[in-house]
DNA sequence: ACCTGAACACCGTTCAAGT
DNA sequence: ACCTGAACACCGTTCAAGT
């Protein structure tokens, strides 16, 4: 028995990642195996591996996959937004998407590749983008200075990011509950105000 | 054959969290099993589970000792530092420490408790600590007004949290690679200007 | 060339059975 | 009461063997 030619080796992709994703949102990461994913699409493990080749690189499809739907879904709303900075239109859209994708979202920032082996830079441009985004935003802001524009754009994403991992983990239940919504703005509103202060 | 009485119930528990930290730190939380663990104190894999309930109250155990074990270090830089603000050094602290001790910070990070279940509220409260501290150092900052030491408490041990996440797990390599320890400094300062600014 | 499925070396979890 | 070790239902990974 072998030789089904009944998806091409790119459908093969796209179903393993589709079905994947399901098994993520619906199940959580942690009850997300390759095993699920082989029989939920009707082929074997062994199938799988031969088209990602390793389980790491799965997992890094899959989050690629949801970095791609997340940085529209960004884009769209930067374009969309009425009220309010960009910078907090993207602050805010990040703690609300990463709320409602919650289980995606861990996928992809619990999911670490081994110490030894780098994260492709395929994958490292695509998170990227996102610093770009976030850098063009900012560069009126800081007098078109691009360094500050740029070191602007990694503290305030990572900071966004700390404070959404704290809270959705439970971390920060237990002193006094501010919505990260609200801290999340905070921070925003008082690192560009003190961004500006500095001559 | 059973009734080992070579160690107390207490003594085990001891013997398998320095075994258990021991295996983290040394071949990363991804490779960490309490099947290792139990094999490494000499003993099976049952008493492990007659001792911890479940591989997660397990892991819950080991990040507490990390934890503490983290928070003392904490206040001991705190009493140490030379130069600089007590919140600088508490940031510079965060930083050095979660590069040195990586694999235990990813056991404390990265791990999350299944979502229908709580976080134990003795865990929380040792999470607690570490605001309380920062809070404490930042109450003459904002004129002693709580609120706003609370705040900026999550706010800024969220943000060098998440600069930190960004950093280890290789997500700045690409977008121009200033120091996390540059960045969280940055934080620091900008942030504490701008919430002065305000009234 | 493409796909299978068995084999391997692991997991967490449970629990009847020993002393 | 304390601890064992086998059993269960899973994993990721590999690869000879089929068409």
């Amino acid at each position: 028995m072998a030789r089904r030619s009944d998806h091409s080796r790119e459908e093969l992709k796209e179903l393993a990642i589709r079905a994947g994703l399901k098994i993520i949102r619906n199940e959580g990461f942690k009850n997300f195996s390759a095993r699920k994913v082989a029989s939920e699409i009707g082929y074997t493990i062994g199938t799988l591996y031969h088209i990602f080749g390793t389980y790491d690189d799965f997992v890094l499809h899959l989050n690629a996959r949801t970095l791609d739907t997340w940085y529209s879904a960004m884009e769209e709303a930067l374009h969309t937004h009425k009220k309010g900075t960009p910078i907090h239109a993207l602050a805010t859209f990040y703690i609300r998407y990463s709320k409602e994708h919650y289980n995606e979202w861990v996928a992809l920032f619990e999911y670490h590749v081994q110490e030894d082996k780098r994260v492709p830079d395929w994958y490292l441009s695509k998170m990227g983008r996102f610093f770009v985004l976030i850098e063009k935003q900012l560069l009126p802001i800081v007098k078109n200075n691009r360094k500050k524009a740029r070191r602007a754009a990694q503290i305030l994403w990572g900071g966004i990011h700390g404070i959404s991992i704290l809270s959705l983990s439970g971390k920060l239940d237990l002193v006094g509950a501010e919505s990260s919504e609200i801290l999340a703005s905070s921070l925003v509103d008082s690192y560009l105000s003190g961004i500006n202060a500095e001559k």
